[in-house]
Formats: structure tokens, sequence, C-alpha cells
DNA sequence: ATCAGTACTTTGTGTTGCAAGGTATTTATT
DNA sequence: AATAAATACCTTGCAACACAAAGTACTGAT
């Protein structure tokens, strides 16, 4: 509990992870690198210890499949790419978002 | 992971339910019972296994403080009360809440 | 040959949400 | 007086998950 603001936001993150690996999937393959650095420069701190089982887990619920591919610095990389059923799971994530979302502003709203 | 739709919920709910409930003590103290009303009724779903150790946690970290209130229906209440440790922590959620937010909006907005 | 860079993987730890069951108090019913 | 129902608080054991840290492997430059 070294840093409450970091703790903060650290917790906050739990749950949107997968929502947000779907959604940068959604918009084209990419291999775990690369998710990491479009996580990066959208504020979304995660670390590979993080990513690589998430995306184990996905792949093993269906939602992600992967092919491998050579790259011409380093070696080759692991391109993942969202399934059907990611996208169907990507929907319902859409909507659970706006709702959780909506709930939130709800919760702030109220006055007693 | 029988219902694949109540799993992609619970997963958002992880990391804002602290939130959540600084949010509603915020308004007024409260009681444990009428908390989970509260939540209840914004369609956030808690169960008592998750609030009270959650309250607990908060009132160590000196974010809450309570004082026991005889009922007139039934045993006697604790009643919740948010400190000002508590509000400041509130505020930094606030602004992790709003963040996270504008994250997701990005990561859904930008196309490649 | 050694090092740096890139990329993927695994292990161990701590936190947390939850199902299930337990304790205690009050009021109503038998 | 004893029992049941309602209310309220608490605990235990489990599973999932994020993360730090360390490890493996391939490539190209020094």
């Amino acid at each position: 509990m070294e840093n409450n603001v970091d703790n903060v936001r650290a917790q906050m993150r739990k749950g949107v992870l997968e929502y947000c690996i779907l959604s940068i999937l959604n918009r084209g393959e990419a291999y775990a690198s690369s998710i990491l650095e479009t996580l990066k420069a959208a504020n979304m701190i995660v670390v590979e210890g993080t990513l690589y089982p998430l995306l184990i887990r996905q792949k093993n619920q269906g939602l992600l499949s992967y092919r491998w591919e050579e790259s011409t610095q380093g070696p080759p990389r692991k391109y993942y790419c969202i399934t059907d059923k990611g996208r169907e799971q990507l929907q319902e994530m859409d909507l659970a978002w706006s709702e959780l979302v909506e709930t939130i502003r709800t919760l702030k709203t109220q006055k007693s």
C-alpha cells in the first residue's frame, strides 16, 4: 500500500483489462508487445506478466486466435486476432461497460 | 463460467466497489444492509460476504469510522461514516474514474 | 564470442469477490 | 416459556487475477 493513488488506479483497471484487449484486437491483429504499447499510449499501464496470461486465457476461451509470424528484427511474433466469439463477447462488454458507467453516474448524482 | 454475461459484469465491478462505497457514504452515514440496498437499486449487485470485509478494510485504512446505534427493529446497527481521509481518497477516485472512462473512450474511438 | 534488443513464458505472492455458513438480537407466534 | 422469523453483523475457504521478478529464446551488432 505504498502509494495510494497508484493503488486506486490499479484496482480500477482490474476487470476492464479484458475489455481493453478485445477492443484493441477488434481494430486488427496485433502481438503482445504492440498491444502493450497501445495500452501505454492510452495511459493504461499494464505489464508483461499481466498481459501474456490474459491473452492465453482469452485464446483458451475461444475469443482469440493467433498465428506466428517471422520478424525482421528479433524472434518471431505471436499475432493475435479476435474471433467471431470474441466479437460477440466484445458486444456484451460494450453493454456492460455502458451500464457500469451509468451505474456510477447514478450513484454520484443521487442526493441521498 | 456458466453465464458469460454475468461473468463479464462481475469482472468489471471489481475495482470500482470501493469507489461506490465511498461515494455512497459521502452522501451521509449508513449501515451495511442499507448500503447493500442502495447498491442493488443502482444495479450494482454485491453480497454480504463482499461488503463486510470491504467496510472493515476501509475502516482500518482510516477512510471510514463507525458508531453503534440501537434499532427499533432487530439488532443494533453499525453506522459507517466517511472520514476526512476518506473524502481525500474519494477525490482521487473521482479523478481516477474519469481518467479510466476517458481511456476506454480513447481505445474505442481510435481507428488503429 | 559477447552483448543488447526484442519477444514470449512462468513462478510465486498478495488482494479481492464470493458462496456458504455462523452468531446475535428483537419481535411475533405458538 | 419456547420457537420461529426477521434483521444484522461476521468468518472461512476458495478461485481468479494483477503483478514483480526471473527465465528462455532468437537476432544482429560489437
